[in-house]
DNA sequence: CTTAATTAGTACCAATCCAGTACTAATTAA
DNA sequence: TTAATTAGTACTGGATTGGTACTAATTAAG
């Protein structure tokens, strides 16, 4: 199943929470849990991953707590997934080019690479902003490019 | 990770495989297992999914096979990856409307679902024949098409 | 200076999922 | 009748994942 691990999932919710806020809003685990309905262990262990990748600030100690370090019209669906997960890789031979066995008798290898960029292309022209604009309606800062693709 | 599993990339070497031999070969398991290197056990298994999916049509017996219902023309990306694990559904609540407990509160549901069919164009925007076309080199049908999307 | 609150880092665990295998039944050419 | 082959289903060991726990470092406030 080609599916977003529930990490990432969880990733961007919290995310879309912050862009959707008060700009520059700084809050910390336990509210972002709070209002985001996500278990509080869970969201402290993605603030801390989109902390460390630079999507959000860290103030630590009291009163600390996260800010987004960009505006959600500055973020794509991509950036985040790749913060979360690494470098978007829909096969093995993506990521790790070289270790599948089959690669050399494998024609098709230079195709997936094609298939995972399309994949890659279509995440990184939604930004986070696309997701928390008004709903439902058109969204994406350019639909008409997003639409042609059919 | 947003990978594909091993079973829907071997799927899709498979048909590429009948895509790229002549038109209209016919060839059983073990056949396909050599040439295409993966392990006969799997590939049984692939070749049925593909066969009761209507991918490949199948013929039992002795000297029974299987070959390509449609030509590689006409077979998409994305209806291999429909065939091999069902819709496309990068998120539980998209694949199971109202089973997600937090989907009441959650904003971005919507957009969910534009992202996931925007990843199902890319991937029908792709087909069979594209993967076994000349390489390297530019590919599919309308490649200006898929390079607008940058 | 001390304390309480908070993030950083790491390690851990149970449950689920997945790649791969095995076995039996049905079908068919020879 | 036999051998070859697909159809269907069930099983398994190992990897992955969702989620938790614990300790260290940092900092605002009294």
């Amino acid at each position: 199943m080609i599916r977003m691990s529930k990490e990432t999932d969880y990733g961007i919710v919290v995310l879309a929470y912050f862009a959707s806020a008060k700009e520059g809003l700084k809050q910390n685990a336990r509210e972002v849990a709070m209002e985001s309905q996500l278990p509080l262990p869970m969201v402290r262990k993605i603030l801390k991953i989109l902390a460390r990748e630079g999507l959000l600030v860290s103030q630590r100690g009291a009163k600390g707590g996260y800010s987004l370090t960009r505006g959600g019209e500055r973020i794509s669906i991509a950036e985040i997934v790749t913060a979360m997960e690494g470098p978007l890789a829909m096969t093995e031979c993506i990521e790790a080019p070289g270790e599948c066995r089959h690669e050399p008798v494998c024609g098709i290898r230079t195709s997936w690479q094609k298939i995972n960029q399309i994949v890659f292309q279509a995440l990184n022209n939604m930004t986070l902003s696309d997701l928390t604009g008004p709903l439902p309606g058109p969204m994406g800062s350019d639909p008409g490019k997003l639409v042609s693709l059919q």
